[in-house]
DNA sequence: ATAATACGGTACGTTACCGTATCTTTTTGA
DNA sequence: TCAAAAAGATACGGTAACGTACCGTATTAT
């Protein structure tokens, strides 16, 4: 037998997917530090050596969980941007931002990673690539895009970027992040609406509503 | 006797001075979790006795240096603001603002709060109060005066106060929480910079310059 | 001077947790 | 049917770290 999935193989990966989705459960919820093997196990009901067998040890397994939901949670920053509405493809950007910094896995996957990044600094690069920094480099990307065609005046597409992002999250995800309070979705789009008002202001003077 | 100050309680205050200073450096090095108490001894000499008998636990050792940092290093959050020159008195905050967040304390004090967040909701809370909290009402004060005066043209204060700081954040901080890299000088002179006009072209156009 | 208070040193009890080892059972491929 | 591979169950070694106990010493107030 020569198939990309052996039975071996299939049974192996269906383990290993359970092990991940039950590991991503009980580090989110508990942090790394508090985290512990056997209760990664008590949630499947495996043995040891079956946990050990797919993952070497506490920190490889951690790291399979960040780049994990790294994959599977950060491919929505980078929606299909509409270059013919730029105040509706801001609202989208922002709000699909949002939404997933303050969804329950991006912010654990958030609060993993502020706390862990001295100890696994390269862990902590490739998350800012496939999240925040991807969301910045997209929008970066439309951004240029609208300057050669004249329609945006911005000095730094990329720093333009970023503090539109920044102007998005604002202190509503702190404030999340540190559980003290969840906004609504009226609260995100008066957020949003106006970090795009005050951007196009500054950015397309022509589409300024003032 | 008695004075405000006794011998035995000038004494205590000095060992608690010096447990905390060293547990503020054991803490933010190596985090909440893997910072041990024996590292903390190992730093001063003590013994355990003396430890425990100024603070209790671990945690309550942990909310004194949050506190105490907090209120040493976050005051700067709030400089006086120069009601006459309003671009002045952005960049002053935006880099005063970046200055404290980007300092090692401000760094280490903000890793250990969003990763403890979950198991220290009231810490948390005082901490945002007494940190970007703050920071953002400083400034919304701010907006709000000029605002009665017809300088600015802010919907909301509160919420420009707070999209102005995100916008000097940018991907800055988090860059440099995840330890990716630190910015220069004069990269964030530039940031703030660019932050202000953006600012400025939205909420007081007559000093907009472009 | 002397009692009270705080500190130094050390050993220890207890708990917790990572990772290994051993043995058995189930599932898969030939 | 039967060998191999994967998984289940469990016990255990070793280490680490929190917090306590005990005993001796120094500094301060009266």
């Amino acid at each position: 037998m020569d198939t990309a999935l052996d039975g071996h193989a299939r049974r192996r990966a269906a383990k290993r997917a359970e092990i991940l989705a039950a590991a991503t459960e009980i580090f989110f919820e508990e942090g790394y530090g508090r985290a512990t093997m056997d209760q990664v196990l008590a949630k499947i009901g495996g043995s040891k050596r079956t946990l050990y067998n797919h993952f070497r040890c506490k920190e490889d397994l951690f790291a399979a969980i960040v780049t994990s939901v790294s994959d599977r949670v950060l491919a929505a920053l980078r929606p299909p941007l509409d270059a013919d509405d730029i105040r509706a493809t801001l609202v989208t950007m922002g709000i699909g931002y949002l939404n997933v910094l303050l969804s329950r896995e991006g912010l654990a996957l958030y609060r993993a990673m502020v706390s862990e990044a001295p100890h696994f600094p390269e862990l902590a690069r490739t998350f800012f690539a496939n999240g925040p920094g991807r969301a910045s480099d997209h929008l970066c990307d439309f951004f240029q895009e609208q300057k050669m065609q004249g329609v945006l005046k911005v000095d730094d597409p990329r720093l333009a970027a970023e503090q539109f992002l920044g102007m998005v999250r604002g202190d509503v995800h702190l404030m999340t992040v540190l559980t003290i309070r969840k906004p609504r979705k009226a609260q995100i789009k008066k957020t949003v609406g106006q970090a795009v008002e005050t951007f196009l202001c500054g950015a397309a003077p022509d589409l300024c509503n003032s």
